[in-house]
DNA sequence: GTGGTCTAGACCACT
DNA sequence: GTGGTCTAGACCACG
């Protein structure tokens, strides 16, 4: 359960631990009824609140990625790795549109764009 | 001084009239001393918050592309074209970045986030 | 917005908040694009945490009876009231089959929770 | 001492314990000075954890059902079965009150309401 | 003014 | 031990 925080980003701290814990479970590292850390230790371990992970926790059960039965923890649930991949893509593709958008309306050119994209790619 | 803000955008408001005034300094539409409209006849004619226009005026000033002046209005600022384009640049190539780099914590491979940035690109 | 919490009750109040704006909606006191009162201020009204309407918010938002908008409020949502009856009669039904079920459980004969039932109703 | 455990159910499963042990008592199953199963034996036979057990076995303790000997075991005293019909009646009668009037809440009708109930009674 | 996030700590219910 | 709820108050971003 490797989870990095990195609070100087602009990303909710709740929202990068959903993120990795998503890539977790379609990597395999964490597998279906495996169980999640409690909301406690996690909150413990990165230091953040208990309540931000738990904000986490709930939504991913929200989004059917995990189970969470009172009293026990939170399970793994059974997943389709393939479709998290395809939503995680379209995350992705949001998130690129909206960069290209906005240079576009900066004025600046595919061309200067396309090279800069490469740049970071490679860099 | 044609402004487009497109609320569905999840872009601020005061962003997008940012960027666009920046823009059309760079293109020589707005050119040095030309008077800004003022904060309450961009805010009518854009139909968003004056507060939200006095935030963008204050933005510029602060980066220096406009000087206020008290009771007169706002004056485009001497600039060099140049820098503010490579400025919007560095603007594009944080956006960019910070996406790849989501993309890559979520386990996408370089691969997929260049064809999707093709596919967005010349879509 | 008339929203009534009962603490003693052993329903979250986050809960009886949603259940409440969902009646009004559906019964037509608030109608499509109607602004709803601000966290703050229903907190205030309420003497309860804004955290506690907050999450109330969002579960409305999650669910599509509301959107929000930062910085401006939460507004009603279009929506099918008939749709929404059903919804809530769907809750009903499952609350009162866990309470017969439960009857069953401990024994109790059908013609006894039917007149449990009925002296409750019309008590 | 048929006891089923149905953890899909929303209901604890401590809850689920006592309620039947008292209507295996009602039913006269287990009679005045009958040893109940120990903690451990009734942990593993349901396969649930020996705490829940224990909770279930101190709730019917301190509602007077069971007399527990210190290294001896657990035993049913002696006990108004009539009263306890009355006590379990008592209970259902509030889930019920509970459920009609979160339904009457949402604006649900009487009408509806015994529909629903007769529905599911005799479905 | 608005909503969005986070904290630290409390109390409760379930196992 | 676990999760579930709630509080009071802080700081930030947006209009």
């Amino acid at each position: 359960m490797k989870i990095i925080i990195n609070t100087s980003l602009m990303v909710p701290i709740y929202e990068q631990v959903v993120d990795q814990i998503k890539t977790l479970i379609r990597n395999g590292v964490l597998k279906e009824n495996d169980n999640l850390p409690s909301v406690r230790t996690l909150s413990k371990e990165l230091k953040i609140s208990a309540l931000t992970v738990k904000k986490a926790y709930d939504l991913l059960e929200s989004e059917g990625f995990t189970i969470t039965v009172h009293g026990k923890g939170t399970y793994v649930a059974a997943t389709n790795t393939e479709l998290l991949l395809e939503e995680q893509k379209k995350e992705l593709e949001a998130d690129l549109e909206q960069a290209i958008q906005k240079g576009r309306r900066c004025g600046i050119s595919d061309e200067d764009i396309r090279d800069l994209f490469e740049l970071i790619l490679e860099g």
